[in-house]
RNA sequence: GCCGAAGUAGCUCAGCGGUAGAGCAACUGAUUCGUAAUCAGUAGGUCGUCAGUUCAAUCCUGACCUUCGGCUCCA
């Protein structure tokens, strides 16, 4: 057979050669570099046989794609110590079961089904023997059995892999990579590819929890215990990983909130359903305003409100029940009629909308309001204002016609460029979810013409204004497809922050009409947009965004004034109400402390401004401005230091 | 919901079969100070809830509640 090398140059190797053959082939000392190659695109290891007439490139530990292949073999070595450590406790090798153990972003897991459960305080132990094992320096093989052969390696041993073998595609080789022998080492099922042995992982590694997680992800089928484990390729990555976490977990919205007097969670109000305190009250009441007046002000927003909950009925006419009933709070009932706290505020809208008559020049008609809504959230799925179970969305329903779609996705994408730039959001794109037809057919019903239109206004949109997008299958939902906003966090996590939704169907189900031009009857399609989504979610995002340094136009506290000593306090009260008097956002702090003191709890709080007032700053009326994150102070007049502070509120910065 | 871990003062946490401790915060008093913690004192807890074991439970057992991590990134 023959491959070809990235060189142009040829090998004519016998027939079912490796890449470790080609190796070899090319040079010694390649050979002993070599930890995979990619063979016309594709990831493969030293074991596995190359097809015929390949492009070949062979990999070292300096080819990014080595960390996938350390990180495999190295879910394969963690299951072997498990074993071991199993074996030690006086089981044998067949009840440890193994379910699947794959590659994630900063490393791996591996699901067991353990004849005790492996416990926290195991980790250690588990890792210790996994360090044994890469120093021991195992080597990798691989072998393939037919199917039967392969099913009778584990019948009756372990149901998990039965299942894998015959989910399988039929034609499908079924391969098996051992490391070690027989009494010390490890065979798995495994597709691959693998490094060829133990010794070439590198250190960096560390198991990192362990969790239950259902086989299959199907909260039906039993639960298996997951070890997760990270890994890298150097000791500055595996650092920097760290460091991330450390990181997160001072950024986490929670702490913020906790420290910063936001908001807080009470047992007796109950699970999911969080209180504001006055700070955190504060700069929602920012963010809602912000958006009433971009949205109201300039944008042809128009504003209403809506009870908090509904008639049964209004969801039986929107669909959401029965097929949403499971999201949904248990209905109240009230004078033997069942009522529902709203999941959603589109049934209301589209009331309002149907409450008159519409003429085309009505449309596009766009009805906004922070709509709080409930929803019924697993309770383990609950998490400070990331996941709650009351959450008010930044909402809107724009009631247009067909030919109005693109134009008004364009207004809201430009919508979301301003609003994201102003809170110094950058790293973010759009998502262009579309139906699977193919897999989903109850969901999507058929793929008609409103589906192409529909799609082909949201991306004409999305390509008229210029910005990043992605597409993916199968998200959409049932009435139309939907536009999500992704952003990255400041630690390099993805996340959906809000969802636009086109619906072509739920407008009819309500009857919802206009007359057109020709004096005929025609039916609208709706937008369904949330710039910020939940004011919650995106509150939560922002804080953890800025780690609690608001800007100065956002700070519930702009400023604390610092007296050096009490002779001073008049001063301080009269900048205070100048200050005030230009809408500042001012305390005093009075309390017998002493000025270090009060800087420190100022900088605690995260307090942009400190104003420290003595007597030269009293004689000259000025103040001594002591701003977050700027080393050198400096003295300023009071008429400059409101002036300047004003302009930075008008600019939001 | 399910699996695992945790729940001790407002916060962060120590402790332990013989009915609780620190630091910070709060309060009182003294100190009036020039850029990240002045000193002293006072008060504060059915040790998540409810049962059980025990002469005795915050500690051991069980149930429940709440919080945290996880629940396909598919051999």
């Amino acid at each position: 057979m023959k491959i070809s090398l990235p060189d142009g140059k040829q090998l004519d190797l016998p027939a079912n050669a490796t890449a470790k053959d080609a190796a070899q082939a090319i040079g010694p000392g390649l050979a002993k570099a070599a930890i995979g190659a990619i063979a016309d695109g594709d990831l493969y290891d030293l074991m596995k046989p190359l097809p015929d007439g390949v492009k070949l490139r062979i990999l070292t530990e300096k080819d990014p794609e080595y960390q996938q292949l350390f990180r495999h073999t190295l879910a394969h070595v963690m299951a072997q110590a498990v074993r071991e450590l199993y074996r030690e406790r006086g089981f044998n090798l067949e009840s440890v079961k193994l379910a699947i153990g794959p590659v994630i972003e900063n490393g791996f897991y591996y699901d067991i089904d353990a004849p005790e459960p492996i416990r926290e305080e195991d980790l250690p132990v588990i890792e210790e023997k996994m360090r044994k094992i890469v120093a021991d320096n195992l080597p990798l093989h691989r072998f393939v059995l037919p199917r039967d052969a392969a099913l009778e390696r584990f019948k009756g041993i372990d149901p998990y892999k039965t299942e894998l073998i015959e989910s399988l595609p039929p034609g499908e080789e079924i391969s098996f990579y051992q490391q070690g022998d027989d009494a010390y080492g490890f065979t798995d099922l495994c597709r691959g590819p693998h490094l060829p042995s133990t010794g070439c992982i590198p250190p960096f590694f560390k198991l990192t929890s362990i969790a239950g997680a259902y086989w299959r992800g199907d909260a039906s089928r039993p639960m298996l215990q997951r070890i997760y484990g990270i890994a890298f390729r150097t000791k500055e990555e595996l650092e920097n990983y760290l460091w991330q976490q450390e990181e997160a977990k001072r950024r986490d919205h929670r702490k913020l909130g906790q420290e910063l007097d936001l908001f807080t969670i009470s047992e007796e109000v109950g699970k999911g359903l969080p209180l504001w305190l006055p700070r955190g009250a504060f700069i929602r009441r920012q963010l809602e305003q912000y958006m009433y007046q971009k949205e109201a002000g300039e944008y042809g927003y128009d504003y209403v409100y809506t009870p908090h909950i509904a008639a049964a009925k209004l969801y039986y006419t929107s669909g959401h029940l029965p097929y949403y009933a499971e999201d949904m709070y248990a209905p109240i009932i009230i004078e033997d009629e069942e009522y529902y706290l709203k999941p959603m505020n589109c049934p209301h809208h589209h009331m309002i909308y149907a409450a008159r008559p519409k003429s085309y020049r009505d449309l596009p008609l766009r009805l906004a309001e922070g709509g709080t809504v409930y929803r019924f959230e697993l309770s383990g799925a609950l998490s400070g204002l990331q996941r709650v179970r009351g959450i008010t969305i930044n909402d809107a329903h724009i009631y247009c016609t067909k030919e109005q779609v693109e134009a008004e996705f364009i207004r809201v994408i430009q919508l979301f460029n301003e609003v994201y730039a102003d809170f110094g959001i950058s790293d973010y794109w759009f998502r262009l979810s579309l139906p699977d037809f193919e897999n989903n057919p109850e969901k999507f019903g058929d793929p008609g013409p409103h589906w192409d239109e529909s799609i082909a206004a949201i991306r004409g949109a999305l390509e008229k204004s210029g910005v990043k997008y992605v597409e993916g299958i199968g998200e959409a939902s049932f009435y139309g497809p939907k536009l999500d906003v992704q952003v990255r966090t400041i630690i390099g996590k993805e996340e959906t922050i809000a969802t636009n939704q086109l619906d072509f169907i739920v407008p009819g189900r309500f009857g919802l009409e206009f007359t057109n031009e020709k004096g005929e009857k025609e039916t609208p399609v709706v937008i369904h947009r949330a710039i910020m989504g939940s004011f919650d979610r995106f509150f939560a995002f922002y804080l953890e965004h800025t780690a609690g340094d608001f800007p100065l136009w956002l700070s519930p506290v702009q400023a604390v004034i610092v007296p050096i000593s009490d002779r001073h306090l008049d001063y301080a009260q009269k900048v205070a109400a100048e200050m005030r008097k230009n809408k500042l956002r001012v305390e005093i702090d009075d309390r017998p402390e002493r000025m270090n003191a009060k800087i420190r709890d100022a900088e605690l709080q995260k307090i942009p401004l400190v104003l420290v007032v003595g007597d030269k700053e009293a004689e000259a009326e000025a103040v001594n401005l002591r701003e977050r994150h700027v080393k050198e102070q400096r003295t300023l007049p009071v008429a400059e230091l409101i002036g300047e502070m004003g302009s930075r509120v008008a600019a939001r910065k």
